[in-house]
DNA sequence: CGGTAAAATGATAATGATTTTCAATTTCAA
DNA sequence: TTGAAATTGAAAATCATTATCATTTTACCG
């Protein structure tokens, strides 16, 4: 008997995020419950920078028991794994980003429409290490965010 | 008669500045009060990155009376005159440090001791605005922090 | 000066985001 | 299956900041 099988490339990244989910999970002797499970979920079918209450919206529609503390504890929990960065960015609340798949990167952020581009400069990253190192620090991490107006809305306010 | 007049620079510079806060609620019609005066006073008085809650506790050791609100309020005017900027950092209440007479500069913080040390770096600066407009940005600011930890905390951990 | 409109103040309540608490429920190893 | 320990949802607490509002101050005007 031959069985094709087509998964999608997708589903495939996905399940590798969850085997990392339940992997760390089983590490730190946590446990395996319907919410993180759910909440993964949910956070793996929306690719955008989201914030916990939109997260805890998007839940809600598939799992309208589940409560916003639990959303903020499974936040901390994807962080931990790494599967997700917290962002807190000049106003308003957190946005949590995917990480799994994506390089380190910093942000390009229209202050007119909220977009987020990643991007990444090899030669900034090279610099800021020699300019920690100049000061006689050991460099740890580093945020940068780029503030700008994004072509699509320099049209909108020229036409 | 020959006067010999001493001023110490320092006090050359919190005069411009108190003259800069002066005609700024001048030239926007607001009131000059006690409170205001006190507050710059204080402020210029600590050239610290001091948190709202720390100048308010300094601002009370000399008028008691000033409420926190009226800290806040006045931080707001100094952001306003451009003799101070306000930091929201990764983590903790937001921060004030003095800019007057401080060129555009970014930070290196130590992850130890919360030391503070502004850095600026022009081919970095040069490489952002080139970033911003690769990805068609109209570049507006930036906030880049390095975090890491500094001499002195690296010696500390090691003796 | 004294009167007065507008602005500023201090105290306090309200807000927004996030965290903690806690009783009830769920997980999971034995 | 059972029971200890972890997790949950709801609600209260917290933390930083902002808004409200009655009272006081400021600044201008005669």
């Amino acid at each position: 008997m031959i069985m094709i099988f087509n998964f999608k490339k997708e589903t495939d990244v996905k399940n590798k995020e969850k085997n990392l989910f339940q992997n760390y999970l089983s590490t730190h002797k946590f446990k395996h419950s319907k919410q993180r499970k759910g909440i993964l979920e949910i956070f793996l079918s929306i690719d955008r920078h989201l914030t916990a209450e939109e997260l805890y919206r998007a839940v809600k529609q598939k799992y309208p028991s589940v409560g916003f503390a639990t959303v903020y504890r499974t936040l901390k929990l994807l962080c931990a794994t790494g599967l997700c960065r917290e962002l807190k960015l000049e106003s308003g609340p957190a946005r949590y980003e995917h990480l799994y798949g994506h390089k380190h990167h910093d942000h390009l952020i229209c202050t007119g429409c909220g977009r987020f581009v990643e991007v990444i400069d090899p030669e900034i990253e090279r610099l800021q290490q020699k300019l920690s190192k100049t000061h006689g620090f050991l460099p740890q991490e580093h945020r940068m965010e780029l503030y700008g107006i994004c072509p699509e809305c320099r049209n909108k306010n020229n036409g």
